[in-house]
DNA sequence: CTTGGCACTCACTGCGGCCGAGTGCCAGGC
DNA sequence: GCCTGGCACTCGGCCGCAGTGAGTGCCAAG
């Protein structure tokens, strides 16, 4: 009863402060939230609360705001779902329909979970590793010099240069290229190491060091390369929540520069259907210990094509942003793995 | 005689305030800058120079700053090329060299750009309309739908996905493939309005939606859609002027994030060798105003494949960011055009 | 366990005064 | 005619000060 009331109180705290960003008092608590109970209880159950460490006061005789511990207990225990309305979903999806290959599929959903949820949105490109070989194509660019293309099924396209030490012409292209696609087309690139291991031998000993830096270009776009791309939008929006940032803006941009980061953040977010939050300093890194993390997979299945997900202040309407990502994953994930 | 020493009270005005970023005084100037004359001729020059608009002041009883029209005439008339230093340029070149494919290009140089001149660096891919095509590839995705991928000889790959009307399966594409390389393989894509003319007549009927809407692809792609590519980073840099900036600082991320307003900026810088240098109001772009634009283009010859620049504050040290991008460019048009 | 009362803390605000960098103007000198 | 030193004036920024009020912690009574 009593524990229940103390939550109730954290969570008046919570979506008090998240509204109107200012430290939250007790006096206001209990005239905004009829929890039935006068100012001096509510201070009670704040003082329990601030001893077990869910919020904090910026200073003596200022409100409460609620700790990255604080946060989580919300997350984790009190926030129920916000659906989004109909036309929050309508919006999605006419959004989202007109895209004509990957490249916008993907940066019509970054912009638009960026709109959406007034946050910094991050979209990563499907995974290599979760795709099949649609066919591989080998290009001649010139005497010494050619170009692999991999396209996947779900329409990513990867591309390499590659310098031959031997001269190499359109027929040794086309030798090769046939030579890939025999071995690959078709194949989930997750089993390619396999594949490609046999591969050296049925081949003329002249092209095999061609076929190796290839293959061996196939292999490396597995190990989930930091170059693994992505897409961002929205950073104006941090400016939005300028007073919580203010001079940490600049290193809260710099991280978001940082591929590897990110990747890590949005994409360890693996499975389809689940949306991670990470608050504060769960994020691991330390230029965005004063935001949050909220992201997702998508894909169809249970094996995600990728990560999506937003950057915000801490201080954010989890309920809300949440729906809003699970929803946009939901439609990308449709209009991926429809084909 | 007096219109000399009054420019060159100008430029220092300039050269002091991009230090400092504080409003430079009479005193201090004389002092700083021998000019062999006492405080109050200085007084005098920057009176007419403020009667002229070329400098102002922030509130009566402070020291005088550049307006745009200053900065102008310092870029045009006084600033001279500050050439990088030897270590600088080895710089660029090892940072680049490593680069395996376009796409590793462009965002290494972007990166390069913006670590360089501490500024936001954009660089537009290479555009379309001049390069030529080095092979399409056709490829089935599903029972109505084909990938087409389009491979320049400037390593630039661009994808559509194609939803056709009527069943498709590889020995149509395969044969849509040959079509289209015959007719585009090794031509400037410039061309390419004249050679898709006549194709339709000389493909099987049931072939020929298909195929319409592929050239009609290769035909938009040369029409600068808004959707032409460009790389940017450096945002965090912004916040280092941020005493210029401050509030209009969001703008000025919501305009960067408008690829159309960027690739106007960047993207008009068409000529190589000369760098393109916009102040203040003469971005034409509102948000912008508070900002200086710094483009060229990049390629080998007179025609460039693309643009390169900086966005940064109107406080700039214009000679040597001036000789950075030139530098940088130069670089990048060397790569992409040795093939 | 809850409640009203009460003293205390402390960030924030507005005000007045001081300071000093910088200006404009003027009269005298080269 | 241009440069120079002198001088009065302006005004933004800084400092100290007191007043205000939201909010707290504690306590004794219900």
């Amino acid at each position: 009863m009593l524990e229940d009331r103390r939550l109730e109180v954290l969570r008046a705290i919570v979506e008090d402060f998240v509204l109107s960003n200012e430290p939250v008092g007790s006096k206001a608590l209990a005239e905004r939230h009829n929890l039935g109970v006068s100012p001096a209880t509510v201070r009670n159950d704040m003082s329990a609360l601030e001893e077990e460490g869910y919020i904090t006061q910026p200073h003596t005789s200022a409100g409460r705001i609620p700790t990255d511990k604080g946060y989580r207990l919300f997350v984790d225990r009190l926030s129920g779902v916000k659906p989004l309305s109909r036309a929050e979903r309508r919006a999605i999806q006419s959004f989202l329909e007109g895209a004509v290959d990957l490249d916008d599929v993907v940066r019509r959903s970054v912009r638009l979970l960026a709109q959406l949820t007034r946050q910094v949105a991050v979209v990563q490109y499907p995974s290599l590793s979760s795709s099949s070989v649609r066919h591989i194509e080998v290009v001649t660019l010139g005497p010494r010099r050619m170009l692999m293309v991999m396209i996947t099924d779900t329409g990513r396209v990867e591309q390499r240069i590659i310098d031959s030490l031997t001269p190499v012409d359109d027929e040794i292209a086309g030798e090769l290229r046939a030579t890939l696609n025999c071995a690959l087309a078709g194949q989930r690139l997750a089993d390619a190491p396999e594949v490609v291991a046999i591969l050296a031998d049925q081949t003329r000993p002249e092209l095999r060091p061609c076929l190796a830096t290839m293959t061996g270009v196939v292999l490396e776009s597995l190990a989930e390369r930091p170059e693994e791309r992505l897409a961002m939008a929205g950073t104006a929006n941090l400016t939005r929540a300028s007073v919580d940032f203010a001079d940490s803006l600049r290193s809260i941009l710099e991280a978001l520069e940082e591929q590897v980061v990110l990747m890590k953040l949005i994409g360890s977010a693996r499975e389809t259907g689940t949306v991670t939050v990470r608050i504060g300093r769960e994020t691991d890194v330390d230029a965005l210990r004063t935001t949050a993390v909220v992201a997702t997979g998508y894909g169809r299945g249970p094996f995600a094509l990728g990560g999506m997900g937003v950057v915000g202040p801490m201080r954010m309407d989890y309920p809300w942003t949440m729906a809003a990502v699970r929803a946009v994953a939901k439609y990308v994930g449709e209009l991926l793995g429809a084909d």
